[in-house]
RNA sequence: CGGGGCGUAGCGUAGUGGCUAGCGCGCCUGCUUUGGGAGCAGGAGAUCGGGAGUUCGAAUCUCCCCGCCCCGACCA
């Protein structure tokens, strides 16, 4: 039993300077985190208990699926990151520091490396695989900007997941496995997610989900199609359109269009000349991108940007993309800045790709690669044909869903979960093999799995916190049940005592706040504030043999009989 | 890394060249109080983020450094 009078806790009545973001304001306020340094955080008791609560949901809901727990050091030897060549990759992301002996170590990130390093050391066979294994670290990633409190920290407490397999059927099946412990999880942690369909990235591999708490102050954006549920990372949003019919649209035409560098200029001049109802979507905007130092042409309509992160997402194997600058334009010469169009690339030789929205058979408004001049009538496959189709353009409200062609909605969200067919990359790095039924040597094929735990803590205060404080839910609250002891005399104390060890003789875990010294509305305050779920006030109400049991969430109360409390507050926990 | 803001006691803050750095919460002592962050009285607690400078005099002005928060870039 948690008692108050005891507990190493101290709540404040202000909110602290640093914080904006409910998680990371009440998590401090109630006493459950304290700021170290940027990014970094100690927890105080209640703190640790609700973050063991989460970690024990999780590790019950993995061992349950058939996953092993593992445990490996967060101080990791350079070496195995040196093989993945993720020493290098990852950058200034990576706390890197060196032994006595001036050896290179590092913190670790992420442990992909290491988890197959030990599958590699103990097993050779087919006949072991498949296998997943997990385990619960802190891992340390020194971000660029760690913000939210406890949302996106440098340390930070992560399960991670890797599943071996021999061929891709069985990959397949140990993700699954994986998506449904994850739901279980989640389910438990009494959260709310998407599951959203994303682009594997840096990590490599193919398939790859992530489980989205939507939530305001959430640092991800994701489209969800309020009809049919299907939900993707905007990254991942696939953009259907139908192509043109441009059998009826005239020839090409050049305009002389003077001082029309800009889209809004361009149809402004439109306007004016053809009185017509031209927009910026009937334009077709030419933007010039450096990737890896190579040129690159992308068409998208003009009333769209090119979302650089999605681009970057769809091309693949791309590490660094930037728009044209000055001294680019300068190395290319025929490219005229603010009237560059698609029609003459062939010549030029740099490589066109088209946002799937700028559909064959459409027809637009370009420039003529001429300084002061347009064209009209432009029309994809007959006076320009892109090299390829990439999704380039962001993603915007009210687009149509791929599956449905709903109006899909963009919302915000907190990762809290990202499962991954990561493939043979690392096993082929560092040479896991087995011998398949033949006898012959097969990379194995491997999937990773994260949950952040300590994100979930603050996800879930996100979601179900409200004014006055934090709002657990009873799996990880850190106690299910608040006893208030009021007044001066003993007996509130006395029942207050005796109901708690009754609860927990019940197997309910209590917290009381025995404090004599304290008010009551001091009292009260800090249990809305701590936020366990049943809050029982024994006081006034003891004079007719009852007390008040409250319920955090709806606000809900009622005296009962102290006979009866610890049944009632039982169903009540149901 | 770009832009913005901030740094005064455990927490929240006042103080823009001049007396002993002020207030609220919290903490300690005593008395009163005890169902919605109690009252009175007394008390402890601050190298004003650090350093250098300007000045008779610096929390306050100047320069350098450090740290923190927010927006963006970045981010398994």
């Amino acid at each position: 039993m948690l008692k108050m009078s005891t507990l190493f806790l101290r709540t404040l009545r202000d909110d602290p300077a640093d914080a904006e973001v409910a998680s990371h304001r009440l998590l401090v306020r109630a006493g459950y985190i304290r700021r170290i340094a940027a990014g970094i955080y100690s927890w105080l008791p209640l703190g640790v208990i609700t973050l063991r609560n989460v970690e024990n949901v999780i590790r019950q809901e993995m061992d349950k699926a058939g996953f092993q727990e593992v445990h490996f050091p967060a101080l990791l030897p350079r070496e195995a990151y040196e093989a993945t060549n993720r020493w290098e990759e990852y950058g200034p992301s990576l706390f890197r520091l060196q032994d006595r002996k001036g050896a290179d170590y590092l913190l670790g990130p992420t442990h992909e490396e290491m988890f197959t390093l030990m599958v590699k050391g103990e097993y050779s066979s087919y006949k072991d695989l498949p296998l997943s294994i997990y385990q619960i670290q802190t891992k340390y990633r020194d971000e660029a900007r760690p913000r939210s409190g406890i949302i996106r920290g440098r340390e930070f407490v992560m399960k991670d997941s890797y599943s071996f397999d021999i061929d891709e059927a069985g990959l397949e099946i140990s993700y699954q496995k994986h998506r449904h412990a994850y739901v279980s999880c989640f389910n438990r942690l009494g959260m709310k997610y998407n599951i959203v369909k994303a682009v594997s990235g840096a990590m490599g591999g193919s398939k790859s989900e992530e489980f989205l708490a939507p939530c305001s102050t959430g640092e991800d954006t994701y489209v969800l199609c309020p009809k049919c549920g299907f939900a993707a990372n905007v990254e991942a949003m696939v953009t259907k359109v139908s192509a043109g019919d441009a059998s009826a649209t005239p020839a090409l035409e050049v305009l002389n269009t003077p001082n029309t560098p800009t889209i809004d200029s361009l149809v402004d001049f439109m306007n004016a000349q053809f009185g017509g109802e031209y927009t910026a979507a009937d334009t077709l905007k030419n933007i010039m991108l450096m990737a890896d130092g190579k040129p690159l042409a992308v068409l998208v309509p003009g009333d769209r940007e090119v979302d650089l992160k999605r681009l970057q997402e769809n091309l693949g194997g791309v590490h660094e993309l930037r728009v044209f600058e000055e001294a680019d334009f300068a190395q290319h010469p025929t490219l005229v800045k603010g009237y560059i169009g698609p029609q003459d690339a062939a010549k030029s030789g740099i490589k066109v790709l088209a946002d799937p929205r700028v559909a064959p058979g459409t027809s637009w408004i370009s420039g003529a690669n001429k300084k002061d001049h347009h064209a009209r009538y432009v029309v994809n496959g007959r006076d320009f044909t892109p090299d390829a189709y990439v999704e380039a353009a962001e993603v915007r409200a009210g687009d149509s869903c791929p599956e449905c062609n709903t109006e899909i909605i963009i919302d915000r969200a907190i990762e809290i979960g990202h499962i991954f067919q990561l493939g043979r990359k690392y096993a082929e790095a560092l040479s896991l093999t087995v011998l398949d039924h033949n006898g012959k040597s097969q990379v194995v094929t491997m999937g990773s799995y994260g949950i952040g735990v300590s994100r979930a803590v603050a996800a879930i205060a996100e979601q179900t916190s409200d004014e006055i404080g934090l709002n657990w839910p009873a799996e990880i609250a850190p106690a299910k049940v608040h006893i208030v002891a009021t007044g001066k005399e003993d007996l509130p104390f006395d029942t207050a005592l005796e109901i708690g060890q009754k609860l927990e003789t019940a197997g309910i875990s209590v917290m009381l706040d025995d404090r004599r010294d304290a008010s009551a509305g001091v009292k009260f305050k800090d249990a809305e504030l701590i936020g366990n779920p049943i809050i029982v006030v024994v006081g006034k109400a003891l004079a007719e043999g009852k007390v008040e049991v409250r319920v955090r969430k709806s606000g809900d109360k009622s005296e009962v009989v102290v006979a009866d409390a610890v049944s009632i507050i039982a169903k009540l926990l149901v």
